[in-house]
DNA sequence: ATATCGATTATCT
DNA sequence: GATAATCGATATG
């Protein structure tokens, strides 16, 4: 057991977070990606609630934003991103890894958020299993959903299972909920793991955050 | 502590 | 045939 979380417990039973509304998403992925941060993402399946809170984003910008996957047009893959707002883009990524996007702007235009790193809330034990590590193993929570792969795998995310699933309903079984968390400082630097456009500052961050991906050494204090 | 590399597949050149 | 919005393992300082 380590000291560094600050777990919330749900009380009663059930997280009710809102569901945000689809027009949150109808919007430039600048803005989106800025104030997703805070927000939680909640996925039900049986009678189990897996929950996490938003730490680190990016935005991509659609069809003229080279690092983009808009930017090769819609195709069969990209197809969601050119859908209306709020569903996911889920895409498999060096033959080992499902990534989660929300497609953002209106119906037509691409542009998305990529999930970078969540903090897990609720469901851990569940978040362990589904990322293969011992429950007595787990010494260190960043390993469940700090980074794009992995939160995807904590949360059983795949394409055939999520992508383009509605991101705003519970009946998806998959959506992105308010639960009144108050956002502190927020850090944007460069985009991560890309090659184009590298220089722009789309990363958005809750700083001093622990489950932020490419941390240094966990904060000494 | 950082650096390098293999895994494994959808998509594109 | 090459590359990719990554991760985890191994090697090395």
């Amino acid at each position: 057991m380590t000291e560094h979380s600050n777990l919330e417990k749900a009380e009663s039973g059930a997280p009710s977070p809102n569901p945000l509304h689809r027009a949150f998403f109808a919007r430039n992925p600048r803005r989106v990606a800025r104030e997703l941060l805070g927000k939680v993402l909640v996925r039900k399946d049986e009678n189990q609630f897996l929950v996490a809170r938003v730490v680190e984003v990016e935005a991509y910008l659609g069809e003229n934003d080279p690092a983009a996957h808009a930017a090769a047009g819609n195709t069969p893959r990209t197809s969601v991103l050119f859908g209306p707002p709020g569903h996911a883009y889920v895409y498999f990524i060096y033959g080992n890894h499902y990534c989660l996007n929300v497609s953002c702007e209106r119906d037509g235009k691409a542009g998305s958020v990529l999930f970078r790193a969540l903090e897990p809330l609720l469901g851990i034990e569940q978040m362990a299993v589904a990322r293969g590590l011992a429950p007595q193993g787990l010494s260190d929570l960043r390993n469940l959903t700090s980074g794009p792969g992995r939160l995807a795998q904590a949360f059983g995310i795949t394409r055939t299972r999520d992508n383009g699933g509605d991101l705003t309903s519970p009946r998806s079984g998959l959506w992105i909920g308010e639960d009144g968390f108050r956002v502190g400082k927020v850090e944007v630097t460069p985009r991560i793991g890309i090659s184009k456009a590298a220089d722009q500052p789309l990363r958005y961050t809750l700083s001093g955050n622990a489950f932020v991906s490419r941390r240094k050494t966990p904060p000494r204090d």
